[in-house]
DNA sequence: CATGTTAAAGAAAATCATTTTCTATAATGC
DNA sequence: GCATTATAGAAAATGATTTTCTTTAACATG
């Protein structure tokens, strides 16, 4: 999903595309990855002047509200990923936290109704991308 | 699963059975919702003598890394529900937070290897269960 | 394009969940 | 029993997140 499409979605919202937020909101979806906010933060300091803390915590709020964000709980850590408003998975990588969507869906919803209404599911895979169990092949092999 | 097999679990893992956690342990495992610390100290509260809150947030401790607890992220929020050792994915009710255990799987861990290697996933699904919404449809009906 | 309205930025303070520290106690092994 | 050591609990510390307040800038309107 483009940038353009995004500022779409705030502004029918009723939400204003500052300039601080066009910056985070590119930090965002340009890492690929999931991010705390201080992490998000910090990665929008590097490339850009800084934007503060606060407006990066209202920012995923209101991603967040619209579906454009989605939170994991990894070790007690509460990270977001940018996230297309087409239903998808996600697999996140344990290594380099980066995210891959998985579109496929074998639509469960229904399947499942003997337990009450199903509005929702979400689904996640955890592991290693190939470029990490590469890395970690390489380390391995360094050892004694 | 048992009291008893967690127990021996404790054991097994060089924790002490201490009758703080067997009374907190007990009213987790009967409340059959998720539940976060400070609303799981109040629960403990109500039926036995107090438990020290920090007590509380220590076993969810063991138990989440006993594999015994599943954190929710739910509205910012983290609940956790007890969560037998077997694979098994959720259902929870948005009204009660009451969850259900939904044993059927399908393995789809190795299905989506192209993304690399997957070490383990979960799926939630969020509703309402029976019970709610036979409510909510009587709340309706006294509506103008 | 100028202007009024109002959402948003940012700094600082406040809040609140969670963790840590420290001492007394009780669970476990011998 | 007795020694060892993990745990309970209270209080303090921590640290992420939210709130407050003032200034600024985005947007709609004429």
């Amino acid at each position: 999903m483009e940038l353009e499409l995004i500022k779409s979605k705030l502004h029918e919202s009723n939400f204003r595309l500052t300039q601080e937020r066009e910056v985070v909101l590119t930090t965002f979806m340009n890492s690929g990855q999931m991010l705390t906010p201080a992490q998000l933060h910090d990665c929008v300091k590097k490339e850009y002047n800084s934007v503060g803390l606060t407006t990066v915590y209202r920012l995923i709020e209101v991603l967040t509200k619209l579906g454009l964000a989605t939170p994991f709980l990894i070790d007690g850590e509460i990270y977001y990923t940018f996230c297309s408003d087409h239903h998808h998975h996600h697999f996140v990588c344990l290594d380099c936290h980066k995210v891959k969507d998985i579109y496929e869906c074998l639509e469960m919803t229904h399947k499942y109704d003997d337990v009450g209404t199903v509005n929702y599911h979400r689904m996640d895979l955890y592991g290693h991308c190939k470029n990490c169990e590469r890395k970690n092949i390489n380390v391995k092999s360094l050892e004694p």
